[in-house]
DNA sequence: ATAGCAATGTGTTTTTAGTACATATTTGTA
DNA sequence: TACAAATATGTACTAAAAACACATTGCTAT
């Protein structure tokens, strides 16, 4: 409210270079990708000295003409080919030195990407998948930024039907049950699982079976097609119980 | 990543004032407090002739040196002299058009305070205390600003200790059922609020009596010492339940 | 003093969700 | 045709949420 806050348009004009605007800004990506059994997450090798070796999440500054929201959709479309995808902000981080060639305040995304359906043109070749279990360090505080949207993601997964993006059209239960084990990392009853999932309302029985399994092929099932909303822009509201009311 | 994620320190310094730092970023916060039953926020009157007459959040411009999360502690501060508050970022709002000076994205914090033991010291006396519920509108996006954090106010405060921070130290049943009302917009059970309640266990018993009530006094209660931490910064992790595992 | 008011303080029942656990069935393969 | 490796399903136990009622305490007005 102090500065800028007071200025007319004019003002703002005259001081756009000075002190107000020493601060950049950008988004970063954390793409998560499903695939044997495994999270993954899109990761471009850092071309900085200071992190020579080191990987780092897919990023851009935001452009002056450009919502916040559009700038990790640009960012994706640019290192994937990929338009229609699942975004969500998680947080921004913006410790003093948490960028060593200046002051960069980053707000974090994350995505989540049907790998072997949606074929990625990845334009470098610097740009590869990285096990999230495998993941020790990245560069700058790349590291603290996944592992806060990875916390968010085992949130929203079991409140909300988003882990949809992460597979095919038509799955079995048991693909489900795989990818929610690699997310949350642990492992979950059979059982109790496809009871949870039943009394969620989410899906649909296709009345197909699976293929191509060396054993008895499970029953094919897709996520009800009013809760497939890609992204959050446009997001339906799906009301978390209050559970004290 | 692209620009000034592959710049060394010297060529930032070079193209300081350029393309990049054409955005300028604030905190704004969302300052709740609790008074006569009823949910406020703390306003300060816009100066915006755009604005006239509406009134705003707090907030500032991010200095180049300081931390983004240290912005909203200065900014209370500066505000309303206090320091040892709750304070939690909830989102970063930029569309291109929310400020009508100039390019500005701004990161909400929502902050609890205890509006009659803490005298605040407003240092301008354009800064007054507004029902919640009665803001049907509000200068820039604020209204959005504060409608988001009043909705992850309501999460939280089912989920974490939180709440403690809009009361005094010593406090009944009662006055807690009340605040929760107040936050989450509802009427509670008294008998299946004070079984959730002591589910949480975040309570002791002060064996003291209420007074000054024209009415049966009730039991006095303060929170758990180890559930106090104020700030974010230092917060205890909570382990909510997985319920899935 | 005492009746009435306005709270506090507690307990039971029903329903729903979570957890632990076992058996029969189907398909592919050796 | 027996076996391996899955799918599919059900029951009993426990925990939490929701709906609901009665006795008690302290103040106040008569």
């Amino acid at each position: 409210m102090d500065k800028l806050m007071h200025l007319k348009t004019a003002e703002v004009e005259k001081s756009s270079h000075l002190d107000y605007f020493n601060i950049a800004i950008s988004v970063d990506c954390v793409i998560f990708g499903y695939d044997k059994k495994e999270l993954e997450i899109l990761l471009i090798k850092s071309d900085l000295e200071e992190f020579e070796g080191l990987w780092s999440l897919l990023g851009d500054l935001i452009k002056p003409d450009e919502d916040i929201e559009s700038a990790p959709y640009r960012v994706l479309k640019e290192r994937t080919g990929l338009d229609d995808v699942f975004l969500e902000q998680v947080y921004t981080f913006g410790s003093l030195n948490r960028h060593p060639s200046g002051r960069v305040i980053t707000t974090a995304y994350y995505s989540l990407i049907d790998v072997n359906h949606h074929k990625l043109q990845l334009t470098e070749n610097e740009v590869h998948w990285h096990k999230v279990a495998d993941i020790k360090k990245l560069a700058f505080d790349h590291k603290l930024i996944m592992d806060t949207c990875l916390q968010r993601l085992r949130q929203q997964v079991m409140e909300k039907p988003i882990i949809f993006n992460l597979l095919p059209e038509k799955f079995s239960l048991r693909e489900l049950q795989d990818l929610y084990q690699a997310i949350l990392g642990v492992q979950l009853d059979r059982r109790n699982f496809r009871k949870k999932i039943a009394l969620k309302d989410w899906l649909v029985d296709l009345h197909e079976m699976e293929d191509n399994v060396p054993h008895r092929p499970g029953k094919l099932y897709k996520v009800k097609s009013d809760l497939k909303p890609k992204s959050t822009r446009k997001k339906k509201v799906v009301r978390s119980r209050l559970d004290m009311v």
